[in-house]
RNA sequence: GGGUAGGUAGCAGAGCGGUCAAAUGCAUCAGACUGUAAAUCUGACGCCCUACGGGCUACGGGGGUUCGAAUCCCUCCCUACCCA
């Protein structure tokens, strides 16, 4: 159930209910791909306001397997699955894998092909062969026991012929309606009715042809799903935001349903799509680039009382980043951020910081990702005009 | 006192007559990172300049041989190990 308000400027606020906890939107799941945050522990990532993860279906499937997943048993309200596995007790999202294994074939040729049987690929781990079909995707999902489950799809890079986009579009349809008879059928094997089912999301596909996103859109939505997400690539092959096609796509997604842009981004990146109408978001920027030692900082301290307030109308000037590991701060003992108030900046100094990089501490990768997690979270909050 | 092996850029360590301002690794300095094959990857790294080109100073010190030396010879200084 999704419930909203859509704010003057176009950004929406709402309430998203899924099996495991309601989740106010817009919000923001850090990227848990091998069912962990790198380097984090689940009170790390709940220290930092995290509610709702993601995992990825392709690479749980590798390794560890779902078999083993399935395997844990605990005296717990999970008792079984990745949240048991992983220790971990709010909303799951799993990736389907899809943009994975296109990424891997992408770049690689030789490692697999995409045919519409489904997605053949080999193991990077042990080069052995693998064939991961849309109704095994949604299977594997809820295997899992994700909170959300995503439809497998068929992303291809935006400088893509035309052609080739509609294709990739005609397929991701299919594969869509595929998906949504096994997630029938799965839910009908395991007695899941509206209060126990995952969410299940289409993946809107077309490249930077409004009109292939539209017809996307309009495809999926005719099959009907929990929510939608924008798939592939949100910038052009020069880095440039595609406001244009993530306006229109989001305006093609019904209107009383969550749009999800998968992989999206920077605080700017973010509250430019909140304000064009997305609701939900997860990437990797926080965690990897603290552990490469790039810091997210608020670039206004003064504001009042310290409470973060974003206009719907996105200041590109709201924060700056600083990568700590530049010589600069190699004397600087104040806080990473003063106002922020993540363990980091109440307790370290940048100086300190920039020795942990220096010296290789884990401890450097940790602070830093939940720092910058902590950041994405008050985003997020003063998206969702909260206080603060 | 005798012997052996060595002294190369911040460090370690290649090179052993020209294509060497000198491989490689580390360190250093900067950059990238957007549904995580990413604790990864890229670039710079003697000095100076009108800088995809040019100039200067360099391979322990000094002196030779040679058209040409980090590379060969002499000598001095230093280091490590072995024998007394």
């Amino acid at each position: 159930m999704f419930e909203k308000t859509v704010l003057p400027g176009g950004g929406r606020i709402g309430k998203l209910t899924t099996r495991r906890g309601v989740l106010a939107t817009p919000f923001f799941m850090p990227d848990a791909t091998r069912a962990s945050v790198r380097g984090l522990s689940t009170s790390d990532i709940r220290e930092t306001g995290v509610e709702a993860l993601v995992v990825n279906t392709y690479h749980l499937y590798l390794q560890p397997g779902t078999e083993l997943i399935q395997k844990t048993r605990k005296e717990s309200a999970d008792p079984e699955g990745v949240h048991a596995f992983m220790g971990w007790d709010g909303p799951l999202l799993s990736d389907s894998g899809g943009y994975q294994i296109y990424s891997l074939i992408h770049k690689h040729a030789d490692m697999g092909r995409i045919t519409d049987e489904g997605a053949e690929f080999r193991s990077v781990l042990d080069g052995s062969r693998h064939l991961i079909t849309p109704e095994r995707a949604i299977a594997i999902q809820f295997d899992l026991g994700t909170d959300m489950i995503v439809c497998l799809d068929d992303p291809r890079p935006n400088d893509a012929s035309r052609e080739e986009i509609v294709k990739a579009v005609d397929r991701t349809l299919r594969w869509a309606e595929r998906c949504r008879a096994e997630y029938d059928r799965q839910c009908e094997a395991r007695g899941f009715g509206d209060a126990t089912r995952p969410l299940l999301f289409g993946v809107v596909q077309g490249g930077m042809h409004v009109d292939e996103r539209r017809r996307c859109a309009a495809g999926l939505a005719a099959i009907g799903f929990d929510g939608y997400g924008f798939g592939g690539r949100h910038v052009d092959e020069e880095g440039n935001f595609l406001a244009d096609i993530l306006a229109a796509t989001a305006a093609a997604i019904p209107e009383n349903s969550p749009r999800f842009a998968l992989g999206i981004g920077t605080p700017s990146d973010i509250a430019r799509c909140h304000a064009l109408g997305w609701d939900m978001f997860d990437c990797v920027i926080p965690t990897r680039e603290g552990r490469h030692g790039r810091l997210f900082l608020w670039a206004k301290p003064q504001i009042p009382n310290s409470k973060l307030q974003f206009p719907n109308q996105v200041d590109p000037d709201f924060y700056r980043t600083i990568n700590i590991q530049n010589e600069q701060f190699k004397e600087d003992f104040s806080p990473v951020d003063p106002i922020c108030d993540c363990e980091l900046c109440r307790q370290y100094t940048r100086a300190y910081l920039k020795h942990l990089f220096k010296v290789a501490d884990p401890l450097a990768g940790r602070l830093a990702s939940m720092h910058n997690l902590r950041f994405y979270m008050r985003l997020m909050k003063a998206l969702r005009g909260e206080e603060d």
